[in-house]
DNA sequence: TAGATTGTTAATCGATTAACAATC
DNA sequence: TAGATTGTTAATCGATTAACAATC
């Protein structure tokens, strides 16, 4: 039940891929699935899948494979998904507008409560009918709902000052869009720091080598 | 100056983030950086970093360590910014609306030139003087216009479909924000998909490990 | 039972770190 | 020149793949 040995962020960064898989083989009727089928599906290997999914339990049987709905089941408790996180969003900027209307993280079992901003022409409206918030009442709200997770979404000047009044608030996780890596000493807090336009850069690279090489066998 | 070997995706993934530590750098007005100051800022070693830059050249000297404005211009070339791709958006539901108001990609040499949507209601209106046309006129715009991504985001359904017409277009580049991964076989386009709960949901793993860890040691 | 496929150990491969000679 | 710091080779570490006995 509990984990032998730590498991590597190489194999947790995995986990959301087969998560949605799963999600997917769900949506097609499909009840089981070998390692063999699965790796083919995704492009890794069987084995991989294998010893991924053995670093938290014996989720198969021989001879079967994998029951699809549990395998599923499973990873999202792993994923602490059935905690249903209560998330706000701070900054209702364009990406915070964005995130605040994307479907996947209700579906994904994270429940967005509020959101915050410090515009008061905002102040006092909705998105989906959530409430959006002045920034000054946050510790209030803190005190009477709880807060799981709060998403960041704010110019790069106020990352700093607001990540700090998150992590003294106890809140636990801290999914950062901000322009700026925020690092660990904010307290006990958890961050992941996403870096959009990194995706891109890397496109940027992928397309260079092409052109590159297509340039030296002569196109 | 070409490549010995090729580069590992490890490698290039952190392209992208040296390239942010170098901007800063630069606001800072800090001229020269040594791999060892370079590895306490970024919480990585200064060996992976000399060996990272050397897979695409000695871009530093001995004694000094290297120069940050050039060292930030060589690494924006390797990533084909100096391309100054030609962007398209595909889809403006929020996350295409709010990835036109992302300053970062010009700022990164990426120039949105078009924005398409199904909707007539949005066509023929405009996003920061970014036209709308009408997704049926792609073809017809890619014959004057060149472009060299095409980033996406549209419903489940359409991505297959639309995904398909961009590549026969000879777009070069593919960042695929709709939720469903889309692999090679679309020609030889270069595909880079994005999956933003993922980060959400290995932000879910790591703060429910730490919750069960200090309930092991007795919170 | 025979066939299939897991869980797990062992072998391989690749990535990171350490060390140091080269050189600015 | 002496000191600093790179570029690069060698050593270590970790992650992936292969193999197979266990077992449904």
């Amino acid at each position: 039940m509990s984990l032998k040995k730590k498991v590597s962020m190489a194999v947790v960064r995995r986990l959301p891929r087969y998560y949605r898989y799963l999600a997917d083989l769900l949506k097609l009727d499909i009840t089981r699935i070998s390692s063999k089928e699965l790796s083919m599906r995704m492009g890794i290997t069987a084995s991989q899948i294998r010893q991924d999914l053995n670093c938290f339990g014996g989720f198969g049987q021989q001879g079967y494979g994998y029951n699809v709905e549990f395998l599923y089941n499973e990873i999202g408790n792993i994923m602490g998904l059935n905690n249903r996180y209560q998330t706000i969003i701070i900054g209702s900027g364009h990406m915070g507008k964005a995130l605040a209307n994307y479907e996947n993280f209700e579906k994904r079992g994270f429940k967005l409560v509020g959101i915050f901003d410090i515009n008061p022409e905002v102040v006092g409206g909705s998105i989906k009918d959530i409430q959006i918030y002045h920034i000054d009442t946050l510790e209030e709200y803190v005190k009477t709902e709880r807060v799981d997770i709060a998403i960041l979404s704010v110019p790069y000047e106020q990352t700093p000052l607001v990540a700090d009044r998150v992590a003294r608030l106890g809140i636990k996780g801290l999914w950062n869009f901000s322009p700026m890596d925020l690092k660990l000493p904010y307290g006990d807090i958890v961050i992941e720091n996403v870096h959009l336009s990194d995706g891109l850069m890397v496109l940027g690279y992928n397309m260079n080598q092409k052109m590159l090489s297509s340039k030296k066998t002569g196109d």
